[in-house]
DNA sequence: CAAGCTAAGTGTTATAAATACACTTTTCAT
DNA sequence: ATGAAAAGTGTATTTATAACACTTAGCTTG
């Protein structure tokens, strides 16, 4: 028997971030004290709000993340509803719902959207950042509250298989970027190694990756050419 | 501004049904006179329903389409959710909300399913069929209600771009199909030809279609192999 | 300013996959 | 026995994928 009179439906946000020091998950850091998992470590959550009641599902989304990171135009898609009766019923996330939410018993839909953006080029304002919100590891990411290690594995497998598919690569590099970072970025998304010289062949199919008249600067070795995207000349299928 | 007071949350099937003369989708017709498209034909939408407080999503859409077709374990996955405030608010779909909701202003949010049925062993029970339900191929689904033009769009999609990674092909044969049978499924659904001899070396290759010792029956040519699938021969990636 | 470090850049060969293409066979119907 | 209808089959070509190692440019340091 359902203990809730009606249904609320929410947006979580899985926003990746990618550097040369790998593919980053924002995590936001639950400070209740009362809210700790198993051993006593404070609990760990997605981005995530209840929608409003004019705003669409993209928008919602876009509205959760411009309030934590001020960024505005990140790519973002939609990859899953997550709908189990029981994903906000969990033991661990009890207390902290009764602390933060009017209706802690109320069921909660959530629709999974993952979002892209680059940390070569500027942090996205870590100084906006609400307290409690940082940039964790893909491979380092702990227990979440709810089902948010479920909603993160999802977003994993939609990024993996958008990967090659979409032309969202660019979206995780500088906008400017050597083919080593663009292999190094498909190495660590598809967690698999390319060779070198296959690589670059391929790339250079590539209508939409142009290189430009400029080198890498500034470094200890042979710079390296570096090369754009053009959206324009993404060939659709 | 919003004129309603709360959200609530719906599935809506696209049920896919394949015989030997094509790819159809279940539709709805609906009946109220008041619910025509501009040119006065009635209006069909697709099977849904506000879900339950205590079910699931996926219980929910095993729920609307065992309501509808009387059949159980039909292969169902979730592949969107549509959200955008204003999908139920179009002029030609406020007369039937107002029939039929309690709520007629209230915004709904749908999360669209696709099942898959093969109308070649049995027909799902049509004498069960709700009156005003219908098979109509997917070539000729004229303009339907609310968004579910796009929802069917969606659905069709996902059907293509899953059918080859997934191995759910099976979900629209027969239990006892012949090679042209997959070769036909396959080019009604990506919509484009496939070589014969090229088609039947790449079924060779997959373990899980194994031939049978068996003949196709009762037919005026040479009759053709029969071949079913071994769902335990899957290689998962 | 020479030596050494670091990552960039580059071609060929072998193997596997995809494509293009046309005739023979089996069964039923007349 | 003949004809109709779809089943079934093989080879050659092209294209993609995979494996593999040395040279180069620029910086650092001693």
């Amino acid at each position: 028997m359902p203990t809730n009179e009606s249904l609320h439906l929410s947006v979580d946000c899985v926003l990746f971030g990618y550097d040369d020091d790998g593919l980053k998950v924002l995590l936001i850091n639950q400070k209740e004290d009362s809210y700790r998992d198993g051993s006593g470590q404070p609990m760990s959550q997605l981005p995530g709000d209840l929608i409003l009641l004019d705003e669409g599902l993209h928008e919602a989304a876009e509205r959760v993340l411009y309030e934590l990171t001020q960024v505005k135009g990140v790519y973002l898609k939609q990859f899953h509803a997550y709908g189990d009766p029981n994903r906000v019923k969990d033991h661990k996330d009890r207390s902290w719902l009764r602390a933060v939410r009017t209706k802690p018993d109320q069921r909660v839909i959530t629709v999974g959207y993952f979002g892209l953006v680059s940390l070569h080029d500027y942090d996205p304002q870590p100084a906006s950042f609400a307290g409690g919100v940082n940039w964790v590891d893909v491979g380092d990411v702990g227990p979440l509250a709810f089902d948010h290690n479920t909603i993160l594995s999802g977003a994993i497998e939609a990024l993996q298989t958008q990967l090659e598919s979409h032309h969202i690569s660019f979206e995780l590099l500088p906008k400017k970027f050597t083919l080593s970072q663009l292999q190094q970025l498909y190495e660590t998304v598809l967690e698999k190694k390319f060779d070198k010289r296959n690589f670059r062949k391929n790339v250079k199919k590539m209508s939409h990756v142009v290189p430009l008249d400029e080198k890498q600067q500034g470094v200890t070795h042979k710079p390296a050419q570096l090369f754009s995207f053009n959206p324009d000349q993404i060939e659709h299928d």
